[in-house]
DNA sequence: CAATTTAGTTAGCATAGCTAACTATATTCT
DNA sequence: AGAATATAGTTAGCTATGCTAACTAAATTG
């Protein structure tokens, strides 16, 4: 009850769970971004694309920018790239200042796409485990959505 | 039996369960990656940086190019930061042309003092789990580990 | 209606991705 | 051995993506 390890007992087993998490979660990532490339976006472009067609329609600049942890500057650029490549179009607010992005079709279909592509592959990896495993994921998918929540 | 669903009716709940883990792993990793601007290394510096330390020790450039899926003049790049930071050293191996990048001391401290608080951080929201819970979370991500070596 | 606040853009800097073209070292093939 | 080829990295120059500082335009406040 001495040792370094004592300190942290509580908590260690937790952290581990926390780092293999953390890890997995990584390395998942790190394979499947690959199949982005197909789609002729870049990465910011093609994550701010996903906030307005899965996020749950339009925003401004300023709350895409907050949704993608990005300084204004930045999301104003990354907008006029997506306009630029037709994309997303601008539209008014009622409120002068604010833009009113918009995922055109052909931005959202992109999206689409390259979501489809990423989530096969996912899928089809996923495709090892027995009816019983993917459902015993999707139940601990459910405490994890909670649990990312609260990072 | 004839419509749209049917046709990937076997798949359908797999495709669903990659949908979720694919969604949960980018929301995620893009709450703890704010914590990384405290260590004053760029992302795909201290991504390469990782691959060093933790990932079993020195290696050329371009097996870290391929490591991070990267060329190798983007790598010739970041390693050039790296080196000029003071986080990593350039050695000799008996083939000439390759070089052997290895972590410094510093480099190794800032690298896990950075990994240490993003995983605390979730190792934080982990806890609001009953013990229980973190028990299947860590059996399935088993599961996980060997799934994701897959995709 | 003047002062302040808010939303977004522009300018300028650093990092990070790419391809093409180069240098230097190893290997292979007469 | 020596020429031809292959391999490992670097350099140059482009685009994209991150930042802060400074600006414009519109809305809100006093």
């Amino acid at each position: 009850m001495t040792d370094v390890k004592s300190k942290r007992l509580a908590g260690g087993e937790t952290f581990e769970t926390a780092d293999r998490l953390h890890s997995a979660a990584i390395h998942l990532l790190r394979r499947l971004r690959v199949r982005d490339r197909e789609s002729g976006v870049g990465p910011a472009q093609l994550s701010a694309l996903s906030v307005l067609v899965l996020g749950g329609g339009p925003r401004s600049l300023g709350e895409l920018a907050e949704a993608e942890q990005v300084r204004p500057p930045t999301m104003s650029r990354i907008v006029a790239g997506l306009v630029r490549a037709g994309l997303v179009r601008r539209g008014k607010t009622e409120d002068g200042r604010r833009v009113r992005l918009v995922a055109t079709a052909r931005g959202t279909r992109i999206l689409q796409e390259g979501r489809q592509r990423r989530v096969e592959s996912l899928a089809h990896a996923l495709s090892s485990l027995s009816k019983e495993e993917r459902g015993k994921l999707g139940a601990i998918l459910e405490l994890l959505e909670k649990v990312i929540r609260n990072v």
